[in-house]
RNA sequence: GGCGGCAUAGCCAAGCGGUAAGGCAGAGGUCUGCAAAACCUUUAUCACCGGUUCGAUUCCGGUUGCCGCCUCCA
């Protein structure tokens, strides 16, 4: 079995063999740290997050570099709107990254390299662009000589003449062509800026990740990902970059992840309609949006909103509630019987599925189907007499697998306080009494203290609701 | 104008040559002291028109309708 891949270079799914056999170096564009990241952000930390945990359980060492943009037009302006410097919101920001990925079920990447914190290695990448004939010093600014690069287009599949047509030349730029972008930005007055051969100023927004992921994972890449509309102008420009700079290949496979819209609308500041990841996760379970935006295609677009969120709760708690059924189960479950073969059969049938379809270009959608194909055999198994604990295990241990894979987890339950204990073993008392109105009202006021019972064959089961 | 994507049940969403996975919602039923959980039953001529094929939702051409990129953007 080989993990196949939908590569925008050659619009084709493709089989994926990294460059050295068992090891895959992935670099993901990582957000320009000025506000709270959106969730149309944490789609592709998600995403990619996803199909790094895949390549690891494949067996892969996967070394996975994912940038902070920590300088630039936009944190120069929140700069000049709250008063404060570039470098104290770039912080605070990536602090909150961190917090709001981290919620999400997201790991941090090996190493997350910033921009401010590579400057000499973009200035020496620059010269070297220069040096090369690449690139071209004006006014303190540095432009990347697009016409020198023959496959420049290559990955949008853009020819350089139809994209001219909508370049564009600001005022003030001075550009051979309209079709070079800035690499070096010369410092206006009062901006935060860095001395260079050219003066005074700052990268320009491509570099960053050329040179970043030069050092960190080499000239060549496995997988370089990020959202769809990177693929043009920033990804197309970092391969002129890289290639022109090295001569080799950046990166073998391109991964973009697709849109989200909030009801059928693309968000947009000027529409309002922004959802900060930092907000949503106070009123919902952040492992909800990661499990809605995994029961997506990566590359197909996503609707977001309130609805749809409550549908991808309710669907998530039939898995967790499953799993938790199991545990309970487990308690009162005993030695292996002669038809349990069959069901461990099961178990392992689920698990290919499972790989199959993450196989096929990250199919999470599929994966998450073979789930609750797993949920309802699981059922099926919870309605015989007699359980064992080896397939309970077989049931738990695949629960955890899969969960862990696509970066989701069950809530620990942990204990209950004696007041609790103490109203269940009254209630149960209760109903062996076949007083159901005592019982009743037990319940009740169980359910206020937010514990919901439920009567099974096996004894009481609880959750917290 | 150039490049590309999408159109599948009330909603969401897989499939992509052999007459349609899964989830949510709805209806009916089983189980239960009642519930809950679970299980069973039930809901689709796959936008339209042509073509290729023994056979198309799936391939090709066209039509219509949405959407993205070509300019900062995940």
């Amino acid at each position: 079995m080989t993990i196949r891949l939908y590569n925008t270079l050659t619009r084709k799914k493709e089989e994926f063999i990294p460059l050295e056999a068992g090891k895959v170096k992935m670099y993901v564009c990582g957000p320009t740290v000025y506000n709270y990241i959106h969730i149309g952000n944490a789609r592709p930390a998600i995403v990619f997050d996803t199909v790094r945990r895949y390549l690891q359980y494949r067996g892969f060492d996967v070394q996975y570099v994912s940038n902070f943009t920590d300088v630039d037009d936009k944190l120069i302006r929140a700069a000049n709107e709250l008063g404060e410097d570039v470098p104290t919101i770039a912080e605070r920001f990536i602090e909150a990254y961190f917090e709001d990925t981290s919620a999400l079920g997201c790991q941090k990447a090996d190493v997350h390299p910033r921009v401010t914190e590579s400057i000499d290695l973009i200035i020496e990448f620059i010269q070297a662009l220069i040096d090369k004939g690449s690139a071209y010093e004006s006014n303190g600014d540095v432009y990347y000589r697009t016409r020198s690069f023959e496959g420049y287009g290559k990955l949008s599949h853009q020819s350089i003449d139809e994209l001219k047509v909508g370049a564009r030349i600001d005022v003030g730029e001075k550009k051979e062509d309209a079709l070079d972008f800035v690499l070096w930005k010369a410092a206006k007055e009062g901006e935060i800026s860095w001395n260079s051969p050219w003066g005074e100023g700052r990268p320009g927004w491509h570099i960053e990740c050329s040179a970043m992921a030069r050092k960190y994972l080499g000239d060549t890449i496995d997988i370089h990902a990020g959202g769809q509309d990177l693929a043009f102008p920033h990804h197309e420009n970092e391969i002129a970059q890289s290639e022109a700079m090295t001569g080799k290949t950046f990166a073998r496979y391109w991964m973009h992840n697709g849109y989200i819209n909030i009801d059928n609308e693309k968000m947009s500041k000027s529409l309002g309609n922004f959802v900060l990841v930092h907000d949503i996760i106070k009123q919902i379970d952040p492992q909800v949006l990661r499990f809605f935006m995994l029961s997506v295609h990566y590359r197909h677009p996503i609707n977001y909103n309130d609805e749809l969120l409550g549908n991808a709760e309710t669907a998530l708690e039939r898995l967790t509630t499953s799993y938790d059924n199991l545990k309970h189960r487990k308690q009162s479950s005993t030695n292996l019987t002669d038809s349990d073969q069959e069901w461990l059969d099961k178990v392992r049938g689920l698990h290919q599925a499972f790989l199959e379809a993450m196989d096929d270009d990250f199919n999470t959608a599929n994966a998450i189907s073979v789930l609750f194909d797993l949920s309802r055999q699981a059922n099926y198994y919870l309605m015989e007499k007699h359980t064992s604990d080896q397939v309970i295990d077989a049931f738990l241990k695949e629960y955890e697998d899969l969960f862990y894979v696509l970066g989701l987890s069950f809530k620990a339950e942990g204990l209950l306080d004696e007041e609790i204990e103490a109203l269940i073993a009254e209630r149960t008392q209760a109903r062996k009494d076949r007083n159901f109105q005592l019982a009743d009202e037990i319940r009740d006021k169980l359910k206020e203290m937010n514990i919901i019972v439920e009567d099974t064959p096996q004894g009481i089961r609880w959750k917290r609701g």
